[in-house]
DNA sequence: ACCTGAACACCGTTCAAGT
DNA sequence: ACCTGAACACCGTTCAAGT
């Protein structure tokens, strides 16, 4: 939208534009590249004018964090095909994220990197918790595959953590580039699942 | 050091000055806490002297990095008993890396939040790097791993790698609060480590 | 629910002039 | 190889006064 052609200046939904603009400035120049002048300009209103929405930068960026949390969760879950293998739909999950990462790493990093509030210390049940639903859908599938007999039954929390562990280290390191050796990402990342399916020690069936 | 007990403030170690003091400000405060104003105050000289021995702010925090890693590489690797069984060598790597990240969250953001700016581009052979001296050691034991046929005889650097990626990943999530539902941060490892070695699928002979 | 315009404290950086 | 002191552009934030 342009402001110039934008003479209701009082547009309403200021709020919503704010969060969408920044998210852009984030993916394209990563999180310093926001200012609150630059932002401002950018939707042609006064620099004051964003302190009728946020209290503070900090609180908008809260709300650009969490839309970007969304959007992973989006990313990685809304094309995951429900008929497949419950090993499979675990490898597509994983493919997902990292591709995720990758296509986004301002974004990426911004929504682990930036420091987040906690709004409530006391809802510390992670069955109640409102801020990983994707988690909880990695839980779910693991849950399945164990009652399949196909993975250990352990604790399925642990095992999604430990899979969210290798994924969020792995998209880590790539973007932030030390990962030098590999020319194939998809090579590293088939390694990586098969590792967590399996393990790397030596299978004595082998 | 207090500045009014130094009265040759022309100390001539400045640059060492600089740097460790910086680390000693991201350990408490995060990178953020790091200004030249206060950095330059705490040491007791002036604020230009600072680019003396940098360009930039940015220069020197590349410095603090730098000395970050090794700190980290250090740490992991120092206190390693060689005699050690290769798999309980891995896992004490693997610990002491995460004991590290729990120890200095600050730091440990620094050092992989911070962008690094390649300082040579041509020299892409991992053999020769200088950066990472702490991986190769992993990437050593790993081979010797493979050699006693005790890791699956996969590519090493990718095995580290894959390896890293857990560690990294792990760190970064209990730092930042991402996991709330352990109790006890030495089950999470150990069952990560275990999965690591033989994966999370259902063994035929268990 | 916005606007203008001015101000504030803080920041990294630069410069002129000293020793 | 430092110092003092002033200045610059940029930043988030606040305020007074408007519509």
């Amino acid at each position: 939208m342009n402001a110039k052609t934008n003479s209701s200046y009082h547009h309403g939904n200021l709020k919503e534009e704010l969060i969408s603009e920044s998210l852009k400035m984030v993916e394209s120049g990563g999180i310093a590249s926001i200012t609150l002048r630059e932002l401002t300009n950018r939707l042609g209103t006064s620099r004051t004018a964003l302190y009728r929405h946020f209290v503070s930068k900090e609180e908008l960026l809260q709300e650009v964090i969490q839309a970007g949390f969304e959007k992973l969760d989006t990313y990685v879950f809304s094309t995951l095909d429900s008929d497949l293998d419950l090993t499979l739909k675990l490898h597509d999950v994983g493919k997902a994220y990292i591709d995720f990462a990758i296509k986004n790493p301002n974004l990426y990093r911004m929504i682990f990197g930036h420091e987040l509030k906690e709004q409530r210390e006391e809802n510390c049940d992670i069955n109640e918790r409102e801020d990983a639903p994707g988690f909880h859908k990695l839980v779910d599938i693991i849950i399945d595959a164990q009652n399949a007999n196909i993975l250990k039954k352990d604790d399925a929390f642990m095992q999604a953590t430990v899979m969210w562990s290798m994924l969020h280290g792995l998209s880590n390191l790539l973007i932030d580039g030390h990962v030098h050796i590999v020319d194939n990402i998809d090579t590293l990342f088939e390694l990586s699942f098969k590792t967590l399916i399996s393990g790397i020690a030596l299978d004595l069936s082998e």
